[in-house]
DNA sequence: CGTCTCGTTGACGAAGCTCAAAATAAGTGG
DNA sequence: CCACTTATTTTGAGCTTCGTCAACGAGACG
């Protein structure tokens, strides 16, 4: 089983591989965060998924496919063990019960890609970014004494990529949330003082503040 | 094995499952098309996945979460296979190489899903449409004397709920490709005159027609 | 021939993208 | 610690795409 496995440390912001390169290889997280993205041709880009401890990255290279579709860039330090397709394969045949590990993770991925989708079709950027962030406390969340702090490096520029809009957009809203008193900035990491105040923006709930019903 | 599989006969329009029942059960396509979508709270509908022959629908009940996160709806008549959570686990065991299958069907459908969202992202609804006829070429295209058939009942609303817009955008987008003579509508499907003006307008060739460059 | 679903078209407005510029924060080397 | 450089964030103004509301036309079908 050893030998299959290649074991590598990645440091932050370096590329595990890059849309377009030959898929010759896929990744297991064993340490750190990893984003999967993809560039506009203007350069944007959208943040598809962000890996951590168990994921598997680069995925498609199981398949035989020729190219990655897209690029994967370490958030944090990074540990990966890689592998080729075949040693893949291999693997599931040696220990079946992995095989069904892959499942459960390629459904959840599933369905959180199709949850993005759904967002993105019907919700609003702002609600986008509420459920965002809130997603982000559940994974990253510490309490402190302030509130919640998400212990991640985020730009502005991030959540744009995972919400599918513009750093203009996701600077706007961040910052009339932090005239509300709802979120602060703390070295490039979010602090969330009231928690609640983004379930209320993500549900519908009433709140007490601006705009109440959007439905007339 | 029989006794795990469970067959079953949908016809057009019925259900197989909708969004908030509970997930007790997954199903393999065998014949037919289904439609994985999504609700919004007005009512619209987001379309996630048409699936066919071979495909899996309802897979998140091998998770053995308490609900479907989105709704299957037969879209022609169909044929499909119905298992338990536990039975599909079960068979799996017993052949391993399905799981292979399975992985595979899975790492397809993700990698799709994260083209849909990299389209909603940066794409307009134009072009997001004419990606759409391209591919259902591929899957549904039949050649006739007057160009491809996509043969399959597809409603500007079917069109809209694939691309993430709306009802009435998707139309005016049609109605503007027909009168570029593109584009005809045969009983309710849609008739492929030029394919290679839908190639010029998902890339971005020049072509002979209306706005030329977009970067100025 | 009436009814129903589906498609077309227009007018209007708003969300959010683009372009532009300035302000702030974070590093860096002396 | 300070001066300087770079990255990040904020904010404004204008404009475009697209969604919304509304009305009408057309085909299908009993």
């Amino acid at each position: 089983m050893a030998p299959l496995f290649h074991l590598r440390t990645v440091r932050q912001g370096s590329f595990l591989f890059h849309e377009g390169d030959p898929a010759d290889r896929l990744y297991l997280v064993a340490e750190g965060e990893v984003k999967v993205l993809k560039h506009s041709l203007g350069g944007q880009e959208v943040i598809l998924h962000l890996a951590s401890h168990g994921d598997l990255i680069g995925g498609i290279a199981i398949l035989g496919e020729q190219q990655y579709p897209a690029t994967a860039q370490a958030q944090t330090d990074v540990r990966v063990a890689s592998l080729t397709g075949q040693d893949f394969w291999q693997l599931m045949r040696t220990y079946p019960d992995m095989a069904a590990n892959i499942i459960t993770i390629l459904l959840s991925r599933l369905r959180q890609a199709h949850e993005t989708i759904h967002q993105m079709a019907f919700e609003r950027v702002e609600r986008r970014l509420a459920r965002l962030l809130l997603r982000m406390v559940t994974r990253f969340g510490e309490r402190t004494g302030e509130g919640v702090l998400i212990n991640i490096v985020l730009t502005r520029h991030d959540l744009a990529a995972m919400t599918g809009t513009t750093l203009e957009s996701a600077s706007r809203v961040m910052s009339k949330w932090h005239k509300q008193g709802l979120v602060e900035s703390r070295h490039r990491k979010i602090l969330i003082r009231k928690p609640h105040g983004f379930v209320e923006i993500a549900e519908d709930l009433p709140g007490q503040s601006s705009s109440a019903g959007h439905n007339p």
